[in-house]
DNA sequence: TGGTGCATTTCGCCC
DNA sequence: GGGCGAAGTGCACCA
């Protein structure tokens, strides 16, 4: 990777327009060709791209213009100044052993799959991402009554969610009904896909998906913090 | 800012939970306190955490425990190596001028304001941001039978556009009949809501959208993507 | 390779 | 300061 310390200014052209005003900031540039100018504020960088080639050429004040060119896309970084610059070798991509992450939603998924009855009583969970067509559901189960119920599951649950679950609602309701063998019971289940209902289960449900759910007739499930044990 | 390259290795505790195996990797400092950290591949960063305070420690082995402690989340950086350090003073935030962006969603949805025809045949737009209860449509307008639509504004439309759309209309439609002054041209509109329809229109309507607007009878605008001229 | 939906999303605007 | 929705979103999974 290099880093380069320079006054400079920038223009983007590609799926937006962007111009950044001069400025002394830090220049990365990674050895898959991705660059990115920041400034000394915030993780995210001002001006970025993803694997671009590179082209130097001097503009009418005699000054290097970095141009970086991409499908579609094209970001040039004027040098007005070099304060400093700098190369170092990093842990090239085939030893990175990449970030483990935990307490994902699929984690929570997962979680809920084996934990039913935090999801309510009575209800029994089925399959995981079930697929409907107008998306995947990701849990599917039943209640007590053995209607099919579509589990949307969210870390934070915003008023999207609910659009969302009532989306995959509307469309099981036309399936046709179907048995269903629980891997884990070895137990039967025949749905009547017409009497499916929705429920939402998140660790933080945002206030206009409350009013929502609640005008929808829409259960939801907060799952407590300490969920994982 | 200060760059640190470094043979380390992470923990992340907070909103998720993440472990980072020991390699070789650039350290970001910046003066507003936020961190993270580079591999050589792709702009963003592996770990990170905004505003922190820093506390550094020793472990068993001797080496350097960087502790960065925000409200709810720890980043604890093992430093097993420095290869490289070095600080340079960047711009400060009071003068960074920052990045201008152009040809964003609030750019379309200007455009669109002024230029209804791109909408339809016979629309005239009334007002922008116009307040629901279920959130702010992005343009009212009426159609050439004077009722009211409420126009959706996306960059990429994906399935949810179709869903946000559908939850503003079923708002509209329980609001009360209003006049409505069209500013540039002082008409009055008599708005009869129970009537309102949806409009989608975006740069890039996705293949799910199209399908949902279809089958809910939607219609979907696409703008040429050289709609600015 | 394109489509879909999550993200330790982040960020900015408005209330 | 919290709520809400866009982002030059990026990214990983899956068809």
């Amino acid at each position: 990777m290099r880093v380069i310390i320079a006054d400079c200014s920038a223009v983007y052209s590609g799926r937006g327009d962007s111009t950044l005003a001069r400025g002394t900031r830090a220049i990365l540039i990674k050895s898959d060709g991705s660059v990115s100018i920041h400034n000394d504020n915030s993780n995210k960088p001002l001006n970025y791209m993803k694997t671009a080639s590179q082209l130097i050429t001097i503009n009418g004040d005699g000054e290097e213009v970095w141009s970086f060119d991409a499908r579609h896309e094209l970001l040039q970084i004027t040098i007005h100044r070099i304060h400093g610059s700098f190369e170092e070798q990093l842990l090239d991509k085939s030893n990175e052993p990449g970030l483990k992450v935990d307490g994902t939603e699929a984690h929570l998924q997962q979680w809920l799959f084996d934990h039913p009855e935090a999801l309510g009583p009575g209800i029994t969970t089925l399959q995981r991402e079930f697929q409907t067509g107008a998306g995947a559901v990701d849990i599917l189960a039943v209640g007590s009554d053995g209607a099919p119920i579509a589990v949307e599951i969210k870390r934070v649950a915003a008023a999207g969610a609910a659009d969302q679950v009532r989306r995959y609602v509307e469309n099981m309701r036309t399936l046709d009904p179907a048995d269903f063998l629980h891997a884990q019971t070895g137990e039967i289940h025949q749905l009547d896909f017409t009497q499916t209902t929705g429920l939402i289960a998140a660790l933080d449900l945002r206030p206009k998906l409350l009013d929502l759910a609640q005008k929808r007739g829409l259960p939801t499930v907060a799952v407590p913090a300490y969920w994982r044990n």
